[in-house]
DNA sequence: TAAGTTTATTTGTATATGCAAATAAAATTT
DNA sequence: AAATTTTATTTGCATATACAAATAAACTTA
């Protein structure tokens, strides 16, 4: 059944849910090509733009919960490419040299999610609604 | 920080995932007042509209994977605002009395979720945002 | 400078959701 | 009617995300 058609098609709780699970299907399959999961992806690429950045930071920019950021991380470590550092009461984390090697691949993914959806949607068309997701979310977020 | 201000903010697959997360926790809010988490009431009240209606028909009307479905049904059992009865390979799933007398406050829940969305949006606005996010949404359905 | 407050991060625990495999029934084909 | 295929549902397991509490460092104030 088409989400449109659905009983709860004019919900704004069911549709972005919806969307999101859709979207991310796609977007998990755009980055098995360097095997990490969208959110692993985003975050590292933020730390690999901002080498040192600390957790709170990421977590602003990436708008998910600390706790949620540290889970991120550790895993990231895990996978070797990504180091914290301690210092007091804050941390930094850095990309490791694995990491920095990984990173015109994952330009790649990115572009080719991005080529993906807009083929599928119009560049016009997707490019105006996530801008208008983007204002919508952030008068929610208070 | 803002989304719209984010380096991801053009992204759809970032925009998508963190409106979806804040929708939810507006959602979160108004569905407390009968202690049920969004998912769970969605779930219940196509159950109320379709009294024995089958997991797979739930599955396609709220775009949740079959296996999502059971266990939403089997915490609504737990709740006892749901029963399940089987015949050979097919499930029929019922709303329990306790349901049918809660259905006047879901709807409450429904309607107080729904203008405190579009007070903060605008009903146009949100109302618009909401069929090109379903339109977008069914592109992308496989 | 000691006491209290705020900030940054992590940890413990809970929940939602999905994929893939398992199960079992029904439908189809031979 | 036996064998095969398809359909419906559940189960086992994995992952993402969050909240609340815990920890610990840094700041403020008296």
């Amino acid at each position: 059944m088409k989400i449109t058609d659905s009983k709860y098609g004019q919900c704004l709780y069911f549709t972005s849910a919806a969307l999101a699970r859709k979207v991310e299907k796609l977007a998990i399959e755009s980055w098995k090509a360097v095997d990490l999961p969208p959110s692993y992806a985003y975050l590292l690429m933020a730390v690999l733009e901002e080498p040192g950045i600390q957790p709170s930071l990421l977590s602003a920019e990436l708008h998910l919960q600390p706790s949620t950021i540290t889970r991120l991380i550790e895993k990231l470590e895990e996978k070797k490419l990504a180091v914290r550092t301690y210092e007091g009461k804050i941390t930094n984390v850095y990309p490791t040299p694995k990491a920095k090697e990984m990173q015109p691949k994952m330009k790649e993914c990115l572009n080719r999610f991005y080529k993906q959806y807009t083929s599928l949607l119009g560049e016009e068309e997707s490019s105006r609604l996530v801008q208008d997701m983007g204002k919508i979310a952030d008068k929610l977020g208070k």
